[in-house]
DNA sequence: GGCCATATTGCCCTAAAGTGCAATGCCCTA
DNA sequence: TAGGGCATTGCACTTTAGGGCAATATGGCC
């Protein structure tokens, strides 16, 4: 398997640490994008074909560090940042790990504490990109669905029979049957095991049997 | 619905601290129960009928705020900590929050914002707490599997049909029937649907299909 | 009006699941 | 050595699931 190239998005508004965090991190073997201020950034192509992190500094000019992230989380962006700062407060830090920050560094750090930060953004943002691009495919053949047939759907996957189904809805079994060959059909599963799973992973949920 | 009484530890070595946050939480309605060292605490009796959470001191003689944070992890222990600290620095703060605090309040701090620190702590024990009895509840039923059932359950999750679990285990569909019988029975489900959900929950993986 | 997607259903047949009953064999413990 | 737990299986029967084929009905769109 070629070797993935990770990038590492830059920014900070001291040109003196964008160069040296670029001459780091480049002979670290990762791509490098550098920013002078978030705005720069939101306003650059964030897309990248292989997992991505931010090394953000908290005090900028404009949109600071950690309103660029609140930014990035209600977007619910899967790119994990990693603080470095200058002058930061125990209630910074502990407000960007709130968030979700990987990590939270002062100037001057160390190298690899950086690196390691580093290593476990871009793996906690290669999982969340997994987890994703799962997501989008289930959701895509649930899009597919009719009404109805999401509607059977939720029947099935509570385990109920079409016997059942057919009584709670009104309609024949024989109609239950149709839409639930169909349903497995657009899933593209062919076991109601398959399907449950399917469903669990996107949070649909099984009617209600008792009532 | 009676009120439910939570109980809150206060971990400090500084005995007017450990008087001025029992005043504060006990007219917040909590029960209170306080420790001057981690040692104490760690030897007390931890059980409560209630959701419960820690106020932790960082600086304390002996085994530390972070080490004794650690030792509840490591543990597996449900309780999540709240932390309050006279000295604290960034890389302390950062490290708690890293190993799950809820908070990290510098003395002195807004007692209100203690509360709220407290009443997010709770809330997610009880959620962890909801989490763990449903996980023992499923494990149980589990326990009571032969290894044999066992066996049968991961391929019935798989999705796969009796013919060839038969096939795969070169044992015949009817005992393949026998046993699947048997497992529903022993997990209290009475479809293959429950069945997937509950295994889900407790990370028992189906048979690989493919091979 | 005509076409199409969707929902509905009947008839009929096959395959699969679920069950009851009974029996065999192995291994371990009292 | 007897009894218990477990795995195994056969036979026969009922209940469900799954499909094929065909038809009806409804509502929207061109």
């Amino acid at each position: 398997m070629a070797e993935s190239i990770s990038t590492v998005f830059v920014i900070d508004d001291d040109y003196e640490i964008r160069e040296s965090l670029r001459l780091l991190l480049d002979s670290a073997g990762y791509r490098v994008k550098t920013f002078g201020s978030a705005e720069e950034f939101l306003e650059s192509d964030q897309r990248t074909s292989e997992s991505a992190c931010i090394v953000l500094d908290v005090e900028l000019a404009g949109l600071n560090g950690l309103e660029l992230q609140r930014e990035l989380t209600t977007k619910n962006h899967p790119m994990k940042v990693v603080f470095i700062t200058g002058h930061g407060d125990i209630p910074m830090s502990v407000r960007a790990m709130k968030h979700g920050a990987v990590d939270f560094l002062c100037k001057p750090f160390d190298d690899d504490a950086l690196l390691d930060a580093i290593e476990e953004a871009l793996m906690k943002n290669s999982m969340a990109r997994e987890h994703c691009r799962e997501k989008n495919i289930i959701q895509r053949r649930l899009d597919l669905l009719t009404a109805r047939e999401s509607e059977i759907l939720r029947y099935v996957i509570a385990g109920m029979l079409n016997k059942q189904i057919a009584d709670a809805l009104n309609i024949s079994e024989r109609t239950v049957k149709a839409h639930r060959k169909q349903v497995l059909k657009k899933m593209e599963v062919d076991s109601i095991a398959e399907l449950v799973r399917l469903t669990e992973k996107v949070g649909i949920k099984p009617v209600n049997v008792l009532p």
